[in-house]
DNA sequence: CGTTGACTTAAAGTTCACTTTAAGTTCTAT
DNA sequence: ATAGAACTTAAAGTGAACTTTAAGTCAACG
């Protein structure tokens, strides 16, 4: 089975490897096994790697990604509360996903807004509103009726 | 047309009122008026306040935000770079919702995964791969095959 | 066998986006 | 008129996630 330096795994993954050391540091690699002082990683630890990686993707901090590796190097009487991690992070992603979303729907109505003036000639055809296609997108309540 | 003050502002947008004066600091709100020395938000302000609001929720970095912000006190000369920023800003959200997406798909495998696990006593039944219902999502490549 | 490049650590430095503090001013209510 | 709440600024502090530095060790090549 063949083995990857730091450096290999940094390009493989697209990281520094000082990113690598920081996680390591951080007690997010306790699977990685070291020959005379040096990391060398197997092809399973890509697993851990890949995890780590989506997690920290989706938002969620070092300390609590240590928190679930942790869980991991327990065994099997952790399954559920790794599940529970797992599930809650699943609930942040789909939370994420809405408001992208809804971002993105205020982005094109701006994108509307420019081709519109930009037709024009002037954003001033813009005032007095309400006009099409959308109303301005009320990511955040609009104040006047608390 | 009524007036709010900073407060009011910042519970109807849900920040704290520090990360306003942070954010005029910044030039993020040259539209604000004042009053001796009071900051004074009109109705109108929401329509900035919801865009900055909207930026920075989708990654756009301050620094960026307050150049979209020049651009809009610049009048209708400045439209078409106005415009091209916001198309840039969808290009990038367009572009996290994928990758939300296939970390979604990363963290529902390993819902599986643990549910599965959880069912057989053991984690161990998941050894000696492929498995069902999905291999394990490659975020990012997968080694061995450079 | 020595030089070169890649690795190691611990500690300090950086960046970003706020938040807190301290000292002072103004508005609101009694 | 005065107390107290809410505002003001400038500057310092915070926390997260890295990144850089400095000093040293190890391994592969000619």
């Amino acid at each position: 089975m063949r083995t990857y330096t730091i450096s290999e795994v940094a390009k493989i993954m697209d990281v520094a490897p000082s990113t690598l050391r920081y996680y390591d540091n951080e007690g997010l690699l306790p699977f990685v096994d070291r020959v005379n002082g040096r990391r060398v990683f197997k092809d399973d630890d890509f697993k851990g790697l890949r995890i780590i990686h989506c997690l920290r993707n989706t938002g969620m901090p070092v300390k609590e990604i240590k928190k679930y590796i942790d869980l991991c190097q327990d065994g099997d009487d952790t399954l559920e509360e790794r599940l529970q991690i797992i599930l809650k992070q699943k609930e942040s992603i789909l939370q994420q996903l809405e408001e992208l979303q809804t971002n993105l729907k205020h982005i094109e109505f701006k994108e509307w807004y420019y081709r519109t003036a930009i037709e024009a000639g002037t954003a001033a055809i813009h005032e007095g509103r309400p006009c099409e296609p959308t109303l301005e997108p009320e990511t955040i309540p609009t104040p006047g009726n608390e």
